[in-house]
DNA sequence: AAGCTCCTCAACCGCGGTCAT
DNA sequence: TATGACCGCGGTTGAGGAGCT
């Protein structure tokens, strides 16, 4: 198949997103939304590849992503989720709205997996002589919400807190949610067709994006099976590729009805 | 106070899948 | 059917901050 030669760096800026870029790209997609890819920066005026806008409004700029510290929930759901699917992070991040696979794929590689691993780490504790700071690994190091205040993460959260702050209330969230079950766990494109539902639906409230406990509940106890009934499960080459989701889901259902696993494990996040 | 080490996380890389022509 | 382009994914990297000595 053809792939799209990487983006050719001559002339583009790489690195850390401004401020200014941004806010240009937030408000050309706002304005046109995010049609063609290699365009797009083109037409926003940016100096960017197409990939690298993509990524930056996925990840970080759309304007339903949660920001902030994990709670002990949506941890619990990582580790749950994980010993599901493995690192399928898109497939976990689509059952944790609002939060991104990279934020989980960080998550999991900083605090949760070094928590699921604390007899390695005194081990490793011991052989360290104490230097290590392993007790801020296994209770991360005091973060106030959103983490570390980097140059980058301001330009980062600067321009996108009016319109991230703009953001989610709960209503929209469970909207996505929703229409993530229908676009399903299927399309293990969860960040991108959750982007595509949220695209044209910005709002300018100012209110912090805050879930509350009863949408958690909602969220993660509905039955893996609800939100991926969706169509025909066809499994074929659900190892070894990058299948679609709804392959892996369908090996979900099997491993679940099979009764695969420990039960804990199959009592999916029911917070 | 300064230097060092470790941790965090945004961004990048490269691949495979899918769609349009 | 072949090709080109877009999209999304998982893995990796490196800058910069935090904590320790």
């Amino acid at each position: 198949m053809g792939r799209a030669p990487c983006c050719e760096k001559m002339g583009l800026k790489r690195g850390p997103w401004t401020q200014e870029e941004d806010k240009t790209l937030v408000a050309h997609i706002q304005s046109v939304g995010h049609g063609n890819g290699r365009a797009l920066p083109k037409q926003a005026g940016l100096l960017r590849c197409g990939k690298s806008c993509r990524l930056r409004w996925i990840k970080y700029l759309r304007p339903d992503i949660k920001r902030g510290n994990f709670s002990d929930e949506e941890e619990q759901s990582i580790i749950q989720l994980h010993q599901l699917l493995g690192n399928r992070w898109s497939a976990i991040a689509a059952r944790l709205p609002g939060r991104t696979d990279n934020e989980i794929k960080n998550v999991w590689h900083t605090h949760l997996k070094k928590r699921l691993e604390p007899s390695e780490q005194e081990q490793h504790d011991q052989a360290s002589a104490g230097k290590k700071r392993k007790a801020a690994a296994a209770v991360p190091r005091k973060r106030e919400s959103g983490g570390k205040a980097r140059k980058t993460e301001v330009a980062a959260t600067e321009p996108v807190s009016p319109e991230r702050s703009v953001s989610s209330t709960v209503t929209e969230s469970t909207s996505m949610v929703s229409a993530a079950a229908e676009h399903g766990g299927n399309s293990g494109n969860s960040a991108g067709s959750s982007a595509s539902v949220k695209e044209e639906s910005f709002t300018s409230e100012s209110e912090d994006f805050q879930i509350d406990e009863s949408f958690w509940s909602e969220t993660l106890s509905m039955p893996l099976d609800d939100i991926n009934d969706v169509g025909p499960m066809e499994p074929q080459d659900a190892f070894g590729s990058k299948s679609s989701d709804g392959d892996m889901d369908y090996w979900l259902r099997v491993f679940m009805e099979g009764g695969g696993g420990d039960e804990d494990v199959l009592d999916l996040p029911q917070i």
